[in-house]
DNA sequence: CGGTTATGTATAG
DNA sequence: TATACCTAACCGC
């Protein structure tokens, strides 16, 4: 589930598996042969994330920048100290999918990773583990500078937490007449909302999606802007979007159904979970928006 | 097993 | 606004 508080998780995987290990880095499918050629047996020295993008630093001062998109997803595998280093537990999920594969954690000794299923653009071998990408939108090796604008080029974090990080949010969501509902796509504005927690973040804040950015009032900006990075690290913890609050769910079971976690991405036709009226949908650039009419009608 | 859908973005027109 | 990208989960048959 590629939206910022996945990508977060994967860096951090990346550190715990991976971080000061000499990796064998290759392209099975082919299609980034020669990307991988120039941090094969490099040490990886960092691994960060800014909204939906991911930074691999190597020891050659190179990076390689990885942006899922909306197919794009990691497994990885390895022996039992590799597994036992992984942060990110069980279940598996879109974008951060663990597999044993052949040689994963039943075995004694680790051979190795086993052979490529499908078109795997990367993979990572290390002394321990494997880590394998599939699908993405972008994959490729830049330079630090390089890699240094394009996170310049981003909007503010909210899962960095950065002090003068709000006002720049407030200040790029203000300086736009369009709606608060295309702005929060934008990765421009902010980076790494993406569709789920758009919709459920405008329904908390009770905001009309269609609010042009210049008219909404500063402390409600900021109220959202708090409540975006709160559900995020909710999902940085958690490993998936659960936005419902414990009073608004029909159904107490824990851990929360996936019919419970939202109160209205993919919800179309269902009562609102406040006021009952039915959740509408509608494609808004070409990305499908869902709003309670009723809750969400001013502002 | 085939059709549908997806938490995203770049590019063309 | 349309489409290409080109993977995998899900659902109905």
């Amino acid at each position: 589930m590629p939206e910022g508080h996945s990508v977060t998780r994967l860096a951090r995987q990346f550190r715990d598996v991976f971080l000061g290990k000499r990796l064998q880095v290759s392209s099975p499918q082919g299609r980034f042969s020669a990307g991988a050629a120039r941090i094969d047996g490099e040490t990886l020295v960092g691994a960060r994330a800014h909204g939906k993008q991911m930074f691999l630093e190597f020891s050659n001062d190179l990076v390689l920048r990885v942006h899922l998109g909306l197919y794009g997803a990691w497994s990885f595998g390895g022996n039992e100290s590799f597994t036992g280093a992984s942060s990110i537990g069980a279940p598996r999920r879109i974008g951060e999918r663990e597999a044993a594969g052949g040689n994963g954690v039943s075995d004694a000794v680790y051979t190795g990773p086993p052979p490529p299923v499908g078109a795997v653009r990367v993979r990572l071998v290390s002394d321990s583990g494997w880590a394998d990408l599939r699908g993405p939108t972008a994959c490729e090796v830049i330079t630090a500078a390089e890699a240094a604008a394009a996170v310049g080029g981003l909007g503010p974090d909210p899962l960095h937490a950065r002090p003068a990080d709000q006002a720049e949010f407030l200040r790029r969501i203000g300086a736009s007449s369009s709606p608060i509902a295309t702005l929060l796509m934008k990765q421009e504005v902010l980076a790494g909302v993406g569709n789920v927690y758009r919709a459920e973040a405008l329904f908390r804040q009770r905001l009309n999606p269609l609010l042009p950015g210049s008219r909404l009032d500063p402390g409600r900006a900021a109220a959202l802007w708090q409540d975006i990075a709160k559900i995020m690290l909710d999902g940085v913890h958690e490993g998936r979007i659960v936005t419902t609050l414990p009073e608004d769910r029909d159904d107490d079971a824990v851990p929360v159904p996936q019919t419970e976690a939202h109160y209205v991405y993919k919800r179309t036709g269902l009562p609102c979970r406040i006021c009952g009226t039915a959740v509408v949908m509608a494609e808004h650039a070409g990305r499908k928006l869902y709003w309670c009419p009723n809750c969400q009608a001013a502002d």
